[in-house]
DNA sequence: CTGTTAGCGCGTTCAC
DNA sequence: GTGAACGCGCTAACAG
């Protein structure tokens, strides 16, 4: 209080040194109290951990980091964070990395691969100690260059390169369990309205319902209809899955935006949800699944699940246990009242 | 290729003093021409840049840091990572700091104000230059402890400790904003469905709708109602007004959502959109006001831009150049079809 | 123009 | 139990 620069000159932080002189110690002294490490006297420690209170040491991390050859710190290079894959994802990977032993640094390049190129020099130049790279989309990725001196771990989408480790939703499966829970409720035409062709995404979750179906002796409601990832596309790809078949029980939609579209459309049509017709998306986005009306069921993909598997997958690799190939995270139904008993 | 260990074993990085040794120069030396200072012969230089190259070198941003006494790093401390918002602002901060020059250190303290305490320790022990904190909401937070060594500036939601450099959207001018957009298309009579009394946005948007109204010496139709955050409370406020006063022509929302909610209501009470009522919301969120139908005029709070603007803010605070006080970002209506001409 | 020296803050041998 | 000395990789002073 009395002679204090104020926070904003930012003077020289406190070091170790500091604390060991006030503690009158040496500083090798003062890191073995600090750190638990080797014999010291019990009172010595507690001198050097109150004269480290007073003086509000923090070690330095950096220091610590150019000794110890590890950083504690990982990179994350994202690829759509306006998206709401990632996010979640990051959240993950935040989380399965303790509070205060490894931080993230984070990236987003966009959609350009020569930003990419930047972001990884900065964050291999900050000796981060492993990275983890989420995709645009599930569509593999070109990995990063091979001589990236850290384990990387891509997530969401694979890398190219078969082998790299990556942690990715099993869409497959998803498309599979969408289907068994519109079985199970007692559906037996069910029409798929989907996204971008090109996404795998969309292609996959496709092949997983039409195998679900076959296993029960059952086929899709006429193609697979392919579109856009959007509200609009869902009303549209709905209203012609009415008019071609009108006695569909069902419609599964690649994503909840779709579903909402096609809950429109269908309401619209004079056609009861779920009484008439069940509907259900993908990814559970809780702004739409529980705006619409009746609330959506969806299948939730687990982006957050993907985030703490890439970064304990990665943390092994740092480790020296590398990992390779893709692990598949599995996703799971979760029911609302678009997919209620039909009448 | 012959004696390469692998990516995987992560020997030992490459140094400067290999670069020197191989340049068959001296470390000093080899820094300044790779730095392109001081007098460096030119083929000198271009023998250490040769090495460089070929040993891949990436200089030790820690190492660069000890000496500096900068990290090169600020911190971003958030707390609904899960939401919408920190994200843009995020990307915004991250733009405005160069790629390469700073990079960001993200950590989400939920919730959790001990969390938060963790997290900041651990950041000022990697010795981040700065720190952004972004709010969960608009209402003012609570100020990092005072002994904070590094400038921080606060986005979104600014300090309960006035004098405390903010970036915050301008939520009263939306307000006046929204209402002069209805009021210059013809509207009138215009209601108010707002989102949880307890938000400084919620309440700053209708005092900003109710000053522009009675510039032009009119009032809102009834009271402003508050509810929730949610379409489910956007259709419910939105029959509410229609039974109360059949002669509406505009329903401002404070939010997307809640502007969804309404624009379903009013066209299933037999109201068209916008041509017997104009509707509108808050927030400009893609995945809402594109999937509407009409789509949905709203008023884009410009996230993006409080990011880049909290991280100039900040960069002028460690460069020595502080600022106090909050900045507003002003915000600005995208027009869509659900305010177009009135029948 | 170039090389030598010192030191950033910390952890870790080794002697005492 | 404790302290002096060294090194992590780099750069800013000085010498040469």
């Amino acid at each position: 209080m009395t002679e204090d620069d104020g926070p904003t000159t930012g003077a020289r932080s406190v070091t170790l040194k500091d604390v060991a002189r006030l503690a009158g110690v040496s500083t090798a002294t003062a890191s073995k109290a600090m750190n638990g490490r080797d014999r010291v006297g019990a009172q010595t420690r507690s001198r050097v951990l109150e004269a480290a209170e007073q003086l509000r040491f923090t070690p330095n991390a950096l220091a610590r980091a150019m000794h110890a050859g590890r950083s504690g710190t990982v990179g994350l290079l994202a690829h759509d964070l306006d998206g709401r894959f990632s996010l979640p994802i990051l959240m993950g990977a935040e989380d399965a990395f303790g509070v205060g032993e490894t931080s993230v640094l984070l990236c987003d390049a966009r959609e350009d691969s020569i930003r990419e190129r930047h972001h990884l020099r900065a964050l291999l130049s900050r000796r981060v100690d492993g990275l983890i790279v989420v995709g645009k989309t599930t569509n593999p990725r070109p990995p990063l260059p091979e001589d990236v001196p850290v384990p990387v771990v891509y997530a969401y989408a694979p890398s190219e390169r078969p082998g790299d480790p990556a942690v990715v939703p099993d869409n497959v499966q998803a498309g599979r369990l969408a289907v068994a829970h519109l079985l199970a409720s007692g559906r037996r035409r069910v029409a798929h309205v989907s996204g971008v062709q090109d996404y795998l995404a969309a292609t996959d979750r496709a092949r997983g319902a039409r195998d679900a179906l076959a296993d029960a002796g059952l086929e899709l409601l006429g193609p697979v209809r392919y579109g856009a990832w959007t509200e609009e596309w869902g009303r549209a790809g709905a209203r012609a899955v009415l008019d071609q078949h009108p006695d569909v029980d069902a419609v599964l939609c690649a994503s909840d935006q779709i579903a909402r579209g096609a809950l429109e459309a269908l309401r619209e049509g004079g056609v009861r949800v779920p009484e008439d017709v069940a509907v259900m998306g993908f990814d559970d986005w809780a702004p739409m699944v529980l705006g619409s009306r009746p609330e959506l069921t969806s299948v939730d993909m687990d982006f957050e699940g993907i985030g703490r598997r890439a970064a304990q997958l990665l943390e092994d690799a740092m480790a020296g246990r590398p990992a390779r190939g893709t692990l598949l995270v599995e996703p799971r139904v979760v029911v609302r009242g678009s997919t209620g008993p039909p009448a």
